[in-house]
DNA sequence: TTGTAGGCGTTATCAA
DNA sequence: TTGATAACGCCTACAA
């Protein structure tokens, strides 16, 4: 890697001059700019971004936290955001926190050391004092908080949604999946769709469950017909869930749609290959990944940002795991 | 964050002493090394990356470059990786490249820049002048390279075993779905599918592909049975493309595996929730990844590393798509 | 229009 | 055992 000072000796110059060109700043004569800008070429000149960072106390990175990459829900998001990051030139430091708290730490403590401009973080714990002891902007990400900016799903909507569609589908004896109590999103999902039965005089059941992993999502789909071995409807919280559920179903004996009916949450991309294909709520995961890029690089780069808090409207996937509904 | 300079203040000794004290390096007196220590935790002081960086002119950043996050099989890689490296203190720089030659150019010159002592890549372009120009070390991850350092699971014997287990299973119109012939990983299997059935005696046939995308995968699927419409046997070039043909199957009232039998490739973490669960071979990709960080590592502290080329075995689970064998 | 020089936070060399 | 100080590569007053 060639430096600023071997460009100002190639092109007889002062290193002052070549960084006027190369940042377009200040007055440079045209022909010194060409000789410059040749000599840029010829050595295949490109700034090191540690130096400037260093001067500038700032970089061109910025962090992204989410917890764990291997769920197939995070990678749409994570590709949202490099992808808009990486059109604006800002390159992403990725960590994977399984949501815990000292790991978040660190990853905050190293993206500092590294001069991130900005982090992106899908945490359970938005107001720790981790985040709100920054002096750089944060963007929570997939997380509902009211005062700090954020871009997330309309999971209560979505979760109405799914009650909604499986009672107007017949299903009288639901049972609702409720997802972690410590993620915001699951407890929306499961309050949306609980909500939403009550205010219908539906009457439903709800199987607590505390995470999202695969190893037990079977588990999980077990223990649900062994509790509730007559439920029609089933409302999973999360797509993972819902394969589990139908493959628990399935191997019971039961009929997809016509004995039960199941609705997944996510969309993830898979959703649409099962067989039968998943009915599920869709978000948007990779635009809300862009727009959380869009966000952080507004709140590095512009004074003010008026909308910090974006949220996206959730959708209902008709396929296969539900019926038709009569007209 | 606090600075050298301010630590030293506090301490009442010269940043030099505190570089000594906390890089552990020369002669610090028992009494100064505590006060330096003191000063350190009160003010809360952790080394600004970006100067030890542009200073030693090496970071703690490795690039980490990726088709496309977003595919299933790629998340895995990246956590092996990711874990590996964080346990090592080493941070990721993510890029996803698409494939394309430009977006790699471009990932590895801000890798560059950014000082990054390593990058690991699942490129298909590795004898690229990007990449045999580079003079920090680069890995091939699930990309065989024998001259450069790489990790990667033996497809070929992965192909093998998919037609040895399908024809043991009674498959005997078996088709092979080829994926991209540019990328070789796809090819090995293919071909070892290929050499294995050839071995047998079984005949087959090709339907050749050109990605692993998700929204194509389908278009295939209904292709396959277009074409061979009486196969009983599938070997899928990816878990993906086996999920889009499992749903074409039950679509056109194929039984499967009764009818007809289905082989995916990689054991993607849903293909065990399939319903059927899907059969498939096993790449171990989590381990892959972390093996590709402890190389990378390897290769950036020591000056000689013996294992350069790294193979994983991979291996056939067998769930339901495919049919019992008969003892 | 251009160049000199100081400083960003660290580390390492050399004297003291 | 400790402290000045140059240097890493770049940017930006300020001077010329």
């Amino acid at each position: 890697m060639a430096t600023i000072k071997q460009v100002a000796q190639a092109a007889g110059v002062s290193v002052a001059t070549v960084s006027r060109v190369i940042n377009e700043s200040g007055y440079v004569h045209e022909d010194t700019r060409r000789r410059v800008e040749d000599a840029v070429r010829e050595l295949n000149y490109t700034p090191n971004e540690v130096a400037r960072s260093l001067y500038k106390r700032k970089s061109k990175l910025i962090g992204l936290l989410l917890p764990d990459i291997t769920n197939p829900y995070f990678p749409q998001l994570a590709r949202g955001v490099e992808d808009r990051l990486q059109e604006q030139d800002y390159r992403v430091i990725l960590g994977n926190s399984d949501e815990s708290r000292e790991k978040e730490t660190e990853y905050i403590q190293t993206f500092l050391q590294n001069n991130v401009v900005g982090v992106i973080s899908s945490t359970h714990a938005p107001d720790h004092e981790m985040y709100t002891g920054l002096k750089i902007p944060v963007v929570f990400l997939d997380r509902t908080v009211n005062d700090s900016p954020s871009v997330y799903a309309d999971g209560r909507e979505g979760g109405r949604q799914a009650a909604r569609e499986l009672v107007q589908r017949g299903s009288a004896r639901i049972v609702i999946i409720q997802g972690p109590a410590a993620v915001r999103t699951a407890m929306d999902r499961y309050e949306g769709a609980a909500e939403q039965l009550e205010k219908l005089g539906a009457s439903y059941q709800v199987l607590k469950t505390d995470s999202f992993s695969f190893t037990e999502a079977e588990a999980w789909a077990q223990e649900l017909f062994r509790q509730y071995p007559d439920s029609d409807g089933i409302i999973a919280s999360n797509d993972i869930v819902a394969f589990a559920v139908l493959q628990e179903a399935v191997r019971l004996g039961k009929k997809v749609p016509q004995d039960v009916q199941i609705i997944g949450f996510d969309d993830i991309p898979l959703s649409r290959l099962l067989t039968p294909s998943l009915s599920t709520i869709h978000q948007p995961a990779y635009e809300m990944g862009r727009a959380a890029a869009d966000l952080i690089i507004a709140l590095i780069e512009e004074a003010y940002v008026e909308r910090r808090n974006i949220q996206f409207a959730v959708s209902f996937i008709e396929r296969q795991t539900t019926r038709k509904v009569e007209l």
